[in-house]
DNA sequence: CAAGAGAGATTGAGAGTTCAAGTACTGGAG
DNA sequence: CTCCAGTACTTGAACTCTCAATCTCTCTTG
């Protein structure tokens, strides 16, 4: 049985082929549920989003438990809007705390507090385990590592681009 | 050199090894950025957010164009509440109206209309395309296959349960 | 058939996000 | 040194999402 050829003018989309559409499909709803699932078991056991809870990661993996707000920005692949409404919220709890940035005057560091740096001491394990339920046990070594090539690349393809706008690196 | 011996004693929480830590935050970053790309794409060329954009479309995708609101809400992998309100931004739109279950006087039909059928057509190119310059474009079809399997298996991990609270699908 | 458990959907308030605009400062060109 | 374009960050308003009710209706059970 003959459909319609697939000519691909100018104008003419390329749709998604069927198996496209399954993997798309997929994708979304994993990535939804995912997401979703580890917003609730955050939110549920340290009192923040997901987010938030990779904010104060970065943080303590920092020299001095201290980022640069743009910097934690770009490596949490956020707006720098979103992150100081974010940061508001997390001073607010005692998590964070913002200093001046000695060397300019318009810097500020987010800092990790001693009080922010217990509730991950308390919640990691959890959140660790919830992942691992949730993804690595459910999969091969093999795709493991086959989920963190593909994702790194999607990832290169939609980082920095050149500097502009309010997102030198989103867009 | 010996390090700490991996002993899994009950309290101590399985860590993350260094490869699978990678592999969670090219996750995390590709996740972050794609589902932020195609929110702007799609608010930019179609005024509406990526999930909303995903209801229209499986309501054209529905014999009548039409879903009872807990099956579009199951479809979607997203709460009723979270739909209601959905729903009710894309009604002021014109792009989806309500209709009462004949069989059920509880029950609520959400039903695409001409409009936003219109929409849908005059912006799924520009989203196809987005999609595949972003993701399909970039990796091989094995790369394709393997990130269907591994994101099914997630999705499914992650899925229904059995009945209960407000999400009977959602834990 | 009356009672009550449960399903289908909505609501309102609070929390989080986006977008556009604003403030404060820096660094280089003249 | 002065300008000023550009950087760093914040803000407020509009919008979206979550969570805990609430309301109506259905269905089972005694």
């Amino acid at each position: 049985m003959n459909t319609a050829p697939i000519s691909h003018s100018a104008d003419e989309p390329r749709w998604l082929t069927a198996e496209e559409q399954l993997v798309w499909r997929s994708y979304i709803e994993a990535a939804t549920l995912l997401e979703d699932h580890l917003d609730r078991q955050l939110q549920r056991d340290a009192g923040m989003p997901h987010v938030y809870y990779g904010l104060l990661v970065k943080l303590a993996e920092s020299p001095r438990r201290r980022l640069r707000m743009t910097e934690l920005a770009r490596y949490a692949k956020i707006t720098r809007s979103r992150l100081s409404h974010a940061i508001a919220r997390l001073e607010k709890n005692g998590w964070v705390r913002r200093e001046d940035c000695p060397s300019d005057k318009r810097g500020q560091f987010a800092v990790l507090t001693d009080e922010g740096h217990e509730v991950l001491r308390r919640t990691a394990p959890g959140h660790v385990n919830a992942v691992r339920q949730a993804l690595f046990d459910r999969l091969t070594p093999e795709q493991q590592k086959s989920l963190g090539e593909i994702m790194r690349i999607v990832a290169e393809g939609l980082q920095p681009r050149e500097a502009g706008a309010d997102l030198p690196w989103l867009r």
